[in-house]
RNA sequence: CGCGGGGUGGAGCAGUCUGGUAGCUCGUUGGGCUCAUAACCCAAAGGUCGGUGGUUCAAAUCCACCCCCCGCAACCA
C-alpha cells in the first residue's frame, strides 16, 4: 500500500489581496507536494481562503459591496494566481461554501455535545483587527497584538473549555516535539500554555456574517473555528462522504506563518481533542519575507506582488528565488536586485547553460545522440582519472538533497544540488571535450563519449532533484535530454547511471535566458503602476497566513490604475491655520498640543512632530490642516485634525507651509 | 527594566542549539578556455566573527554585563 501524504496552506484571509507572501507558503507547499508525488506517495495538497468575520463584514460595507460579493472577487483572485502560477492544490476550500458551513457546525455540535462549550458572558475588550478577546485591559485599551484600540463588547457567549486542555497541550509538545517546528516557535508556544490558558470565547452575536451556531441562530461561531476547521471539511469530516478524510487525515504537515502560530498549536489541537479528532503530525511555521530590509507593508507603499515577477522572469524564478535564498523559517529578504542575481547566478549561467553546453556537444558530435561511454559501462574507463566524472559525488549528493529537503532545508538542499553542476562544469573544462571533439581515432572518441555522457547524467540527476522547486524549466529540460515526460519519473529510484545509451535528443533551446538591468527596471516600473493608494494606517507585515491583512477599508478597491477621482479628493477638506498655542504633551515624547486658529474656530490638533519642532518656534506660523478628519485620542488628548508634513523614511517630519502669505481658514484644493 | 530580530572579509548571508583549522554567494584583481546563454574553469587579495569579562586544554559558538542597528508598540489622525 502506497503511503499517504496530506499537506495544508493556512486558508488565507480575503481582506488582503494577494502578494508574495501568500506566494511564498503556497509556493513551499507546492514544492513539497510534487516532490511527495514524485517520491510515489499518495498526496493530497490543499489551500483556499477564510471569508467571515466582523472584518470582511465592514470591508465590504466600506465597498458597497455585500460580503459574498466581496469574498467572491478576492477569493477567485487568489485561485487565479494559484492557476496561473501552476500550483498543483487538489482542492481549494472557501470557508462561504455549503459544505464546510454543515461540517462546521457538526464540529461545534460534537464539542458541545462532549461537554466542551457552555454558555457565559464575556465583558470585556475586543480586537476586530485580530478578531482577538484582549483579556485584563480597560475600556479604549489598545491591543496587544497590533495596538488597534480594542472595543468594548458585552455578550452572552458560547465558551470552549480551552483551560482544561493545558496539560495535554504540554505534554503533546514534550512527547512530538515534531507538532511544532522550528523548535523557536515550539518554545515560545510552550511557554505560552505554561503561563496559563483562559476559556476561549467561540461565538459572536455582534455581527451576522459567519456560520450560525447549531440551535442558537442569533450567534455565529468565532472566525478561528470556523477557519481552523477548514482542514478537515475540505476532506468531508462532518458530511456523508467521508472517503478523503479516512484515507488522507491526519495531516502529515500544516504550513503556517509564525504570526498565527499560536491560533494552529494551541486552539487547533484543543478543538480537535475536543471533538476527538486526531491530531495533524507536525505544524510547521516560516517566516516572513522582507522586502529590502523592510517590512512590507501597505503604508509604506513596497508590497511586491507575484504577477510582476512571473511577467518578467517566470514562476520557476520566482519559486527558486525564494526557496534557494531564504533560510526556511527565519525572515527573509527579497529585492529585484537579488532576484536578478539569483535567477542569473544560478538559473542561466548554472542550470541553463550546462544543459546548453552539454546539449549542443552531443548534437555536434554525436548526432543528437546520448554516447556510449568506453568500456560499455563508461563507469570504470581506462583512462587517467579526471577522465573519470567522479560519480560518489553524484550519490552522495543524492543523499543528502533528500535529507535536507525532508527537513525543510530548501536551501541547503538546493545548494547541495548546485555542487553537482558545478562539479561538471569543472569536469568539462578539465576534460576539453571540443578538443577530442577534433580528432577521429577511437580512444578520443570513447573517451569524448564518456565524457558528455557523464555530463548529461549530472544534468539529468539535477534536473530531477530540482524538478518540484522548479517545475517548468526542469520539465523542458527533461524532454531536450530526450526521456520524455518527468511527471511518470519516479524520484525514489533516481541513480546514477539510468540514463540510456542511444537516446535521440529533444529540440535543444535556452530555458533560462538572461535576465539584464531593464528587467529589474521593467519590475519596477510594473510594481509603481500596480499600487493603489496606500489605504488608511496599516502595518501589518506581509505575512502569508490567515488574518493576514487587515484594515476595515482596506479592499475598498481604488480606481484600477490606483488614481482617485477629482471627487475622492474633494472630500479632503485642507485648510490653512495657523498656530496660537503648542506645548509638549507630557510623558511622549514626539507629541506636541497644539492650538490651531482656522479663522472660524480654534482646534486643539496632537501632532508627532516634537523631533523636529520645539514648540515655541510653532507659534504663529501657518500650517496646513486636515479640517474634517474623525477625532482622535492621542495620550488622552482629543486631536481635531492633522497637520500636514512631509515624512521622509526614518528622518524628521517637515511641515508643509506657503511661500507667500495666506489668508488663515482659506481652503486648498 | 516594553516586545521581537540582528551585529561574521567590500555587499548579502550560513555557521551558534550539539565548543575543536571561519564557510557560501556576489563583487574585485590576475590567469586559463572557446563546447556553452559575454557563459565556464583556476588562482589571489580581503575577517582580531560588535565590546569587555568569565568558563574551558580549546569560544563566532556556552555564561554575565555592556554598546550599536532594524522592526513593532507605547505617542506619529
Amino acid at each position: 500500500m502506497t503511503k499517504k501524504f496530506y499537506i495544508t496552506t493556512p486558508i488565507y484571509y480575503v481582506n488582503a489581496r494577494p502578494h508574495i507572501g501568500h506566494a511564498y507558503t503556497t509556493i513551499a507547499c507546492d514544492t513539497i507536494a510534487r516532490r511527495q508525488r514524485m517520491m510515489g506517495f499518495d498526496t493530497y495538497f490543499l489551500t483556499g481562503t477564510d471569508e467571515h468575520g466582523q472584518k470582511i463584514e465592514r470591508a465590504a460595507q466600506a465597498a458597497g459591496k455585500t460580503p459574498q460579493q466581496l469574498t467572491d472577487e478576492v477569493s477567485a483572485e487568489f485561485r487565479a494566481l494559484w492557476d496561473r502560477m501552476g500550483l498543483t492544490y487538489d482542492d481549494f476550500i472557501r470557508t462561504t461554501s455549503e459544505k464546510h458551513k454543515r461540517a462546521v457546525q457538526q464540529l461545534f455540535r460534537r464539542i458541545r455535545d462532549n461537554g466542551h462549550i457552555y454558555k457565559g458572558q464575556y465583558t470585556g475588550q475586543y480586537c476586530v483587527f485580530d478578531e482577538l478577546y484582549v483579556d485584563s485591559v480597560g475600556p479604549g485599551a489598545p491591543c496587544p497584538e497590533c495596538g488597534r484600540p480594542t472595543e468594548t463588547v458585552k455578550e452572552e457567549n458560547y465558551f470552549f473549555k480551552l483551560s482544561a486542555f493545558q496539560d495535554k497541550l504540554l505534554s503533546l509538545y514534550t512527547e512530538q516535539p515534531d507538532f511544532i517546528r522550528p523548535e523557536t516557535r515550539r518554545n515560545e508556544v510552550t511557554s505560552f500554555v505554561r503561563s496559563g490558558l483562559r476559556d476561549l470565547s467561540v461565538s459572536r452575536s455582534t455581527f451576522s456574517w459567519g456560520i450560525p451556531v447549531p440551535d442558537d441562530p442569533k450567534h455565529v461561531i468565532y472566525v478561528w473555528l470556523d477557519a481552523l476547521a477548514n482542514y478537515i471539511t475540505a476532506l468531508g469530516y462532518g458530511s456523508d462522504d467521508t472517503r478523503l478524510f479516512d484515507r488522507y487525515w491526519p495531516a502529515d504537515l500544516q504550513m503556517v506563518g509564525k504570526e498565527i502560530v499560536r491560533f494552529h498549536c494551541v486552539y487547533w489541537p484543543a478543538f480537535l481533542m475536543a471533538a476527538g479528532v486526531p491530531l495533524p503530525k507536525s505544524i510547521v511555521a516560516h517566516g516572513w519575507l522582507l522586502f529590502e530590509e523592510n517590512k512590507m507593508s501597505k503604508s509604506r507603499g513596497n508590497i511586491v506582488r507575484a504577477e510582476t515577477i512571473l511577467e518578467v522572469l517566470g514562476a520557476d524564478a520566482l519559486r527558486y528565488f525564494l526557496l534557494r535564498e531564504v533560510v526556511f523559517g527565519q525572515d527573509g529578504s527579497f529585492s529585484f536586485d537579488a532576484l536578478v542575481q539569483r535567477y542569473n547566478a544560478d538559473l542561466a549561467n548554472g542550470l541553463g547553460n550546462l544543459a546548453s553546453r552539454t546539449l549542443t556537444m552531443i548534437n555536434r558530435y554525436f548526432k543528437g545522440e546520448v554516447p556510449y561511454p568506453a568500456s560499455g559501462q563508461a563507469l570504470n574507463p581506462p583512462f587517467q582519472d579526471q577522465s573519470v566524472f567522479p560519480r560518489e559525488v553524484a550519490d552522495r549528493i543524492i543523499v543528502n538533497y533528500s535529507t535536507k529537503f525532508d527537513a525543510l532545508d530548501f536551501s541547503g538542499a538546493l545548494k547541495e544540488a548546485w555542487f553537482l553542476l558545478a562539479t561538471a562544469d569543472k569536469y568539462i573544462v578539465e576534460n576539453e571535450p571540443w578538443a577530442l571533439g577534433e580528432k577521429e581515432d577511437g580512444d578520443s572518441r570513447s573517451r569524448l563519449a564518456t565524457i558528455l555522457y557523464s555530463s548529461a547524467e549530472a544534468l539529468r540527476i539535477v534536473t530531477a532533484l530540482a524538478h518540484p522547486v522548479i517545475p517548468e524549466a526542469t520539465a523542458k529540460i527533461w524532454a531536450q535530454l530526450g526521456l520524455g515526460d518527468i511527471k511518470t519519473f519516479s524520484l525514489s529510484d533516481l541513480k546514477w547511471g539510468q540514463l540510456k545509451l542511444g537516446t535521440k535528443l529533444g529540440n535543444v533551446e535556452a530555458v533560462f535566458p538572461r535576465a539584464d538591468k531593464s528587467a529589474i527596471e521593467r519590475m519596477q516600473k510594473m510594481e509603481e503602476q500596480g499600487r493603489g493608494v496606500p489605504a488608511v494606517a496599516e502595518e501589518k507585515p506581509v505575512t502569508p497566513a490567515a488574518p493576514a491583512s487587515p484594515a476595515a477599508a482596506a479592499p475598498a478597491a481604488p480606481v484600477a490604475d490606483g488614481k482617485i477621482s477629482i471627487e475622492d479628493f474633494a472630500k479632503v477638506e485642507l485648510r490653512v491655520g495657523q498656530v496660537k498655542f503648542a506645548e509638549k504633551v507630557k510623558g511622549a515624547d514626539r507629541l506636541l498640543r497644539i492650538e490651531v486658529d482656522l479663522g472660524t474656530e480654534v482646534r486643539q490638533v496632537v501632532a508627532g512632530i516634537a523631533e523636529a519642532y520645539a514648540p515655541e518656534a510653532l507659534i504663529g506660523r501657518k500650517v496646513v490642516l486636515v479640517a474634517n478628519l474623525a477625532p482622535r485620542k492621542l495620550r488622552g488628548l482629543e486631536s481635531n485634525g492633522m497637520i500636514v508634513a512631509a515624512s521622509p523614511e526614518g528622518g524628521k517630519p517637515v511641515l508643509a507651509g506657503f511661500l507667500e502669505d495666506v489668508p488663515v481658514g482659506t481652503r486648498l484644493k
